[in-house]
DNA sequence: TTGATAAATGACGCTACGTTCACAATGTGA
DNA sequence: TCACATTGTGAACGTAGCGTCATTTATCAA
């Protein structure tokens, strides 16, 4: 019973904890870090306020707790799918897919990511930019993996350092985003793949 | 003496107002918006805060005058620096030179432009955000232009809508100038349009 | 049922910051 | 030099919002 009972409570933390988040989600993105309140989060996941400071010592805590639960869930995504591909090609159109969707999928949590990433955002202590932005660029080093092993292969010709090639279709893939987020209906979001691979590719594959 | 005088004001008032801006500008672009105060602002600048809210209503109206006016500049100096051009390769050469030099020689605006761009900031009331943001695509539009022009007389392949091939090459701009000031030792900034061209450009250009 | 422990609550203290305004200093023209 | 106008000043005010903690409520073993 005893040892039964502790797992449920903490079930029911857990439970908790992610309802703060989900809420704290939707606001931040909408509003922003400042423009959101602590008394606000705890009005609309309909806990007290004490009871939010009991899971997160502060604001920039939560704060902290949800990008980087997002980030994480975000990362996993992509690598995920990668895993099954082979074709350095198909892995692009892959990566390309799997961001996509999974952004897409998850509107509040998109402009969060895109503000949040690049040490652009300036909302909290030093430290915290620092360490996203580390994250993305490893994550970047991964990417650029794809490139690199593209052009050992000689599958792609070698226009450019690996790593910038990353960091090239990844802000495209941002910008596409973003414009598509701000005018949905004049610039729609490229839904093929290639379309936005063929920007690069149609120099970058060997022919 | 009078009519003289009164532009004598005149232009001291602009020299304050200049002054106030400028040391607005290195705040706001080191720490962000929310983290600088009226009162740092005034003190920095060496004018009482009551001097500040004779030359800005408030501090929303300050930022905004310095953003718009930041951007201001920044527009003319790329338009100025495409008058002379009249080949579309060259000119997306003077494009990216432009814009780098222009960034990469005003460090403090930087990180405010890129920060601001977008409607990723959160920082001010509505209206703000949308204004800049239609700002950036209309000179998208003119980059846009150039593809086009391009695409049209035939120096072009047809990879893409013009639009967003503006919005791509213009990113990866903005990406590569991050990369290069979060580690320049690691990343150096690609001096040779053409290293940025190319990514495109091999696909690109007809052959 | 009861006593004890843990969890939840929200009124309140406190600080930081945007903004105001009564006053001081400076400049002007006679 | 004097009256008047313009410009500059910063103490004080109001408020918003973070975080605390004494108190209440729920949980649970005996």
């Amino acid at each position: 019973m005893k040892t039964a009972k502790l797992p449920r409570r903490e079930r029911e933390k857990q439970r908790q904890r992610q309802e703060m988040l989900e809420v704290a989600l939707g606001l931040f993105s909408k509003k922003g870090y400042h423009q959101v309140s602590m008394h606000e989060i705890a009005e609309k996941s309909e806990f007290a306020i004490g009871t939010l400071y009991k899971f997160f010592q502060n604001k920039e805590e939560l704060y902290r707790a949800l990008v980087f639960e997002l980030c994480d869930r975000f990362e996993d995504a992509i690598v995920k799918a990668l895993e099954g591909e082979d074709d350095v090609v198909e892995k692009l159109r892959t990566y390309i897919r799997a961001k996509s969707e999974k952004l897409r999928s998850n509107l509040p949590f998109v402009r969060l990511f895109l503000a949040e990433r690049r040490g652009v955002s300036f909302n909290l202590r030093a430290g915290f930019d620092e360490e996203l932005l580390k994250r993305h660029y490893n994550f970047m080093e991964r990417l650029a993996g794809i490139f690199e092993s593209g052009i050992n292969s000689k599958r792609f010709k070698n226009i450019g350092e690996p790593f910038y090639l990353a960091v090239a279709l990844d802000s495209v893939l941002d910008s596409f985003l973003l414009l598509w987020l701000d005018t949905p209906e004049r610039y729609p979001y490229p839904e093929d793949p290639d379309a936005i691979l063929n920007i690069f590719f149609q120099g970058l594959v060997e022919s």
